[in-house]
DNA sequence: GAGCACTGC
């Protein structure tokens, strides 16, 4: 086939997608109105076709189109496909952009990014000068820079001295959803029209089980039993199952089973192969399968009902890992993978009952779940500093935007008054939590940023110390790892980190020496982009802004802990009775150090520690942690209580008067003693801790987890 | 003496 033959069916490919009948009725909405919102199922070829009947239509006379996608491969392959239909050079008229690759030229008008480029964009400039028209697509997964997008997109409209100061031609805002949220979407955006394109999907119809709890799930026994025996509905699952072992099935297709453990990484290439004749292909896949895999083929789904997922508690102050139900819609999502391409089955293995008692409607978005303090910095950048009337598709709870100003205040981002500090404006520029950036520019002020440039790379990307199954390959593996810690020649998992990065760095063949020390070569490499990025964007800075220069007078050895201090006193913690220690962040939570930690059995020896973060399994675990003096920490510990909730709130609304501004100077000022002994300050501290709060909440920890153990009498 | 879903800049 010659390739203009080829280009010629992917064209007519493309004109048989459900939407290319309402083409000029699209086209005509665009211009019409300021916002869109559209609907269609997976399929409805929304994402690639908008964008190209758009340029056709002349958007890109003015300006460009810009098309948001929460996930890094879906903006590059959808790019691709796109310039092939377009027929052009990915990176000419197509070209997209993600973080570490930037696939556009000046003559880019179509540019596919993730929301998170999108979001750097409009810190540069905050009205998108260079887009006539910006889509937001899969805004119903609502992830958390989209929904950021969403409320800056809409506010750029109702402040339309600004919006209308900064721009020549007009910005046209598609938003793009399944159809749930359509409604929603349409309302918040000032009663937007609503194009819906139908969908091409088949029915699958739905079965429940028995399970009732995660544990049942995980339990070989009754995986086993699941895949080989019955269903409470019958010889339906019993037929998947035996889909599943047959070797020669009698019904063609895939059968796909969500869990929420991990999957080996280097076995997901095969996913995509299709299976030779005659043999099921079975698909056993976390979350990653509901968003970021497309596999065709698939009739048969095996629901678990259950997700593990990453919630931000602000009872305790951090994130909390943990098994919980997945939403109505959400399984919904999970059984339509079934019915793509032709009619297929869902089978949950939970009872109705659990459906109707124990799982929510929707998904809690990310925004209502998640830290905030790096976004409300971002907000602040931008200039929204009423952060808690800020214009949110779901408001966050008021704690939690709380929360993130006092950790921004103490981090110095910004001031009593919540205005963006000097600091906070190089801050923002870091792709980083603002704790870490505050170290690094602390230790970048002190000259040795090339302590902790590598140390925030690696802290950045996923684990790197790989702890195989095989009793004793894990054996060897911990020797290594602890091989490795020994070297640094004291306590002190950060330096253990920086220390695994530069030998890595520095081998003759880096890969060959991860292998040998047990450690994830993926993961490094990532390490080693990530501390590029970082040195270029301190390299910019230190140029053009008027970078702070700090002098250290204090033991050599101490620089780097002593920076560490800058970005960690909020995670300090003191050891209390034997192997416990207890936060000084006022949640005063009980806290264990992980086995992998080189300080783990030297507790004997610890005082004051920091930690990077926390981990509630069987125990609340720090991870990463190093020894420190209570003197580092001794002026900057009072700040985690300087500021409460009261004057928070009045300056996240943007309410404080003068009057009231001198009041709290002059309580600040009372409460600043002249000198205060190490004892009182420690007790202060401590008696913030209250026990009943902290037990309170590992009780319904433990509630919790219980509620998800096997119940055999159901 | 451990139990790490998934994104993104």
């Amino acid at each position: 086939m010659s390739k203009s033959t080829r280009l010629d069916s992917k064209e007519n490919e493309s004109k048989l997608l459900p939407i290319y009948r309402h083409k000029e009725e699209l086209i005509l909405a665009v211009k019409d109105s300021t916002f869109l919102a559209v609907t269609g199922e997976t399929g409805s070829g929304k994402t690639t076709q908008l964008p190209k009947y758009l340029h056709q239509a002349g958007f890109c006379k003015d300006g460009k189109i810009g098309i948001t996608q929460p996930r890094r491969v879906a903006a590059i392959t959808v790019a691709q496909r796109v310039a092939q239909e377009m027929q052009c050079t990915l990176g000419r008229e197509v070209g997209y952009q993600v973080r570490f690759d930037d696939c556009t030229s000046q003559s880019t008008v179509v540019k596919y990014m993730t929301d998170g480029c999108l979001l750097r964009e409009i810190l540069a400039d905050p009205v998108l000068s260079q887009y006539s028209v910006v889509i937001l697509d899969e805004v119903h997964e609502r992830s958390l820079n989209t929904d950021i997008l969403l409320g800056l997109l809409k506010k750029m409209f109702s402040d339309s001295a600004k919006a209308i100061k900064g721009r020549s031609f007009p910005l046209k805002v598609v938003v793009m959803s399944a159809t749930l949220e359509a409604d929603k979407l349409s309302a918040f955006l000032s009663d937007c029209p609503v194009f819906t394109i139908p969908g091409r999907t088949f029915p699958v119809t739905s079965t429940f089980g028995f399970a009732v709890g995660p544990k049942d799930i995980e339990s070989a026994g009754y995986l086993k039993e699941v895949l080989s025996f019955s269903f409470e509905s019958g010889r339906e699952l019993k037929r998947a199952c035996d889909l599943l072992y047959e070797k020669r099935p009698t019904v063609e297709g895939l059968l796909i089973l969500p869990l929420y453990g991990s999957m080996p990484t280097d076995q997901q290439r095969q996913i995509f192969q299709p299976p030779p004749s005659g043999i099921r292909k079975c698909v056993v896949a976390t979350n990653i399968a509901a968003t970021s895999l497309t596999i065709n083929g698939i009739k048969y789904i095996i629901d678990s009902g259950f997700v593990k997922q990453l919630n931000h508690n602000s009872r305790v102050g951090m994130d909390i890992l943990e098994v919980v139900p997945i939403s109505k819609s959400e399984s919904e999502q999970r059984a339509g993978r079934a019915g793509r391409t032709s009619a297929g089955k869902c089978f949950r293995i939970y009872t109705k009952e659990f459906w109707e008692k124990s799982m929510p409607e929707y998904t809690v978005p990310e925004i209502q779940r998640t830290s905030l303090t790096a976004v409300i910095l971002t907000l602040k950048c931008l200039g929204v500093h009423d952060v808690i009337r800020f214009p949110y598709l779901d408001c966050p709870e008021e704690r939690f935007i709380l929360e993130a100003l006092k950790q921004l205040y103490q981090f110095d981002a910004i001031d009593r008054r919540g205005r963006v500090t000097q600091l906070g404006k190089l801050m923002v520029e870091f792709p980083l939590h603002p704790g870490l950036t505050r170290a690094v520019l602390k230790a970048a002020s002190l000259g040795c940023h090339d302590l902790l440039l590598p140390l925030a790379a690696m802290l950045s990307v996923e684990n790197i110390f790989i702890r195989p199954g095989h009793p004793e390959k894990q054996k060897e593996a911990d020797t290594i790892h602890r091989a490795l810690a020994a070297k640094t020649g004291s306590m002190n998992d950060f330096a253990t980190l920086l220390s695994v990065f530069q030998l890595c760095k520095s081998s003759d063949r880096p890969s060959a020496w991860c292998k040998d020390h047990w450690i994830h070569w993926r993961a490094l490499k990532s390490a080693f982009s990530v501390e590029t990025q970082l040195r270029e964007i301190l390299l910019r800075l230190q140029q053009v802004q008027d970078f702070p220069v700090d002098t250290f007078d204090g033991d050599k050895s101490e620089l780097f802990r002593r920076c560490l201090c800058t970005g960690y006193f909020t995670n300090v913690a003191r050891r209390s009775v034997g192997k416990v220690f207890c936060t000084m962040d006022g949640h005063g939570s009980m806290v264990h150090l992980h086995p992998s930690s080189s300080l783990f059995d030297q507790e004997g020896k610890l005082n004051w520690i920091i930690f990077h973060d926390v981990l509630v399994t069987s125990r609340m675990y720090v991870r990463t942690a190093c020894p420190i003096r209570y003197e580092w920490v001794k002026d900057l510990l009072p700040k985690l209580h300087e500021v409460d909730v009261y004057e928070l709130s009045s300056v996240a609304r943007e309410e404080v008067t003068d009057e009231e501004m001198i009041q709290w100077e002059t309580r600040e000022a009372a409460k600043r003693q002249p000198e205060v002994s190490t004892e009182d300050v420690i007790k202060k501290l401590e008696k913030r801790n209250n026990e009943a709060t902290v037990g309170d909440a590992r009780a319904r920890y433990m509630q919790r987890k219980q509620q998800r153990q096997p119940n055999k009498a159901l």
